[in-house]
DNA sequence: GGAGTTTTCCGAAACGTTTCGGGAAAACGT
DNA sequence: ACGTTTTCCCGAAACGTTTCGGAAAACTCC
């Protein structure tokens, strides 16, 4: 491995001169400079990071933390879309990305407060945690800037970033309403999870807004994932068949319900209605194509990064940040006559 | 921050000792190990891996490098997969995983061999670079160990992880012939991509083996993207309008052939039959379900992270492996009367 | 009780960089 | 010609850890 000192030895000059020549400090004339660099170019030179991030007490990374990489997850694509929108971003301010999930975590039983420090990582941006993960809260509480995707918290160094998912989920059910759908149920994620908690919210207040009495029965949750929203699909039907409508928290649940209902020999959206969250990227392959609302999670990663860089860079920073988002009016929702 | 000085002060001891304590060198009384470790829980002390990194001359760490992070980009599903399989393994050899993509580096115009030296990398997974990627060749060449994904290349430290694309290919064909199928159209990926050509060369056999003559108008190349299949199939079969089936290098192709069938009011299968290649993650869920090769990136992943730990570790490694596939018979296909 | 062995600890160097404080020489101003 | 500024360079310390070689103390054995 070729150092500075090579350098230093091939030119006659100090290591300090090399590396003030390398990072063009103007100390250093031009003659020599040049000639500095060209010796580097030609002993195929390429610095130490590990010894450049020890002595500048600083990584230049962002982190991204999420909940799981699974064998069979993925398939919504929001964490792709995240980790590309983040690395966009970092490229333009020169930092890295490094990936860190809750697996390994607990695996090793380390913390995300650990990670970063171990790291020295300027700040992490988080997705897809409970509001009770003790891990968060550590984070929260810590000296690190973190912005939370899709949840919401208290903290000095914390930020957020999520659509409207009260308002979208009002708009989505007032659609139902609108269509007539009267017995419109909800098929709902994690409990102790922002979004759910958020997107239940509107749900009722779309139906009390409408003067439909909301009723807890027609209200299950699931963990995300398609084969448990099938079965609680299945479930929730054969409990009250007056049911016309589902309201899923995510196009995953929204599948595993399109599914169940198929099973059940009820025709979407003839005789029931579905409508998803996400817009993942298949949803309007489906048969029939999902009416979703849609979010943009590149977008998503892109302003994390840029709002975890203002926070470390001790720039103005917003508490609170509100994305765009569209309610997509495909074919799995039906007009009652 | 506190450091490993902190803890010798406080602990009476000198710095090495600490560092043996932890690191549980056998040279340090228990009663000492214990003492010590005590106390850095107590001050809640981290190892700085930057400096640990710095000093083993390594950094435990696997890259994996792919062709683009882009916006609208992951619908396969195949980089989180690998991702997956990489970090389940890297984990259980106590490694971290690193992410470089090429957009990066066409930016900086920093190479593949530059990124790993500067970050002290063991060894690198490459998925989705070309044959002809200088780049790609200067890490060939280089003295890290690499797995290129679906690529074959030469080289020292050089070893490559894929299905049998020929004979999956030729299965696929084969499964069109005998569904009476003649004028079979190939739409294919990029060329210079391994898989194109492999996946050509399969298409081929089984024709040649079938005594049907290869015609090359019938076979097209797209950059695997759904648009430009799209374009692509139209094209095709607006040239060739005896075509009946279109063998098709990639789900992604697959499904911009289906839409582009749709579109000039052919309906699949009665009219056109199409498969794919690599099932992707909604495959299954297309109108109609698509027939294609199913391969398993997550435990391509773990693999090539395997593979490249042994090359690491100077363990014997074998030069190529062949994962195993699946012909997934769906609806797609139709016979020909 | 002395030689040999084991246990337990430590000082100092090393990893590859950056940076602080200086300092010699050259250029400038009067 | 003399002081002052500017230009260009350097030595040494620092970042936080590991590790080599040694060495004092404790123990073993006859």
């Amino acid at each position: 491995m070729v150092t500075i000192k090579d350098i230093a030895k091939k030119a006659g000059v100090s290591v300090t001169t090399v590396s003030r020549a390398l990072n063009n400090y103007d100390d250093v004339s031009d003659i020599t400079k040049k000639r500095i660099i060209k010796i580097a170019k030609k002993l195929d030179y390429v610095p130490n990071r590990t010894a450049q991030n020890l002595v500048k007490q600083q990584n230049n990374t962002l982190a991204i933390i999420v909940s799981e990489l699974e064998e069979d997850g993925g398939k919504d694509n929001i964490i792709y879309k995240l980790l590309s929108g983040m690395y966009y971003y970092a490229e333009t301010i020169n930092y890295e990305v490094v990936l860190f999930t809750m697996s390994t975590a607990h695996q090793k039983e380390k913390s995300y407060v650990q990670f970063c420090r171990e790291h020295n990582i300027g700040g992490a941006v988080l997705n897809g945690v409970k509001t009770d993960d003790p891990y968060l809260m550590e984070l929260v509480n810590s000296e690190f800037p973190c912005v939370l995707i899709d949840v919401t918290s208290e903290g000095e160094n914390v930020s957020s970033i999520s659509i409207d998912n009260i308002k979208a989920s009002m708009e989505m059910v007032d659609l139902l309403i609108e269509n007539n759908h009267r017995n419109i149920a909800m098929i709902n994620g994690k409990k102790k999870v922002t979004v759910s908690e958020e997107r239940y919210k509107g749900y009722t207040q779309a139906l009390e807004k409408n003067n439909i009495k909301v009723n807890n029965r027609y209200v299950t949750y699931t963990d995300f994932s398609e084969e448990m929203a099938y079965e609680k699909a299945v479930e929730l039907l054969n409990k009250c068949p007056e049911i016309t409508a589902f309201f899923c928290a995510s196009d995953m649940i929204a599948l595993g319900t399109m599914k169940a209902m198929r099973a059940m020999g009820k025709e979407i959206p003839k005789d029931i209605s579905i409508t998803g969250f996400d817009n993942i990227p298949f949803a309007a392959e489906l048969s029939p194509p999902l009416t979703t609302i849609g979010q943009d999670f590149y977008v998503m990663g892109k302003r994390a990064a840029e709002q975890l860089f203002r926070m470390i860079s001790k720039e103005k920073w917003e508490r609170k940040i509100y994305l765009d988002y569209k309610v997509l009016v495909r074919d799995s929702v039906n007009m009652i006559q």
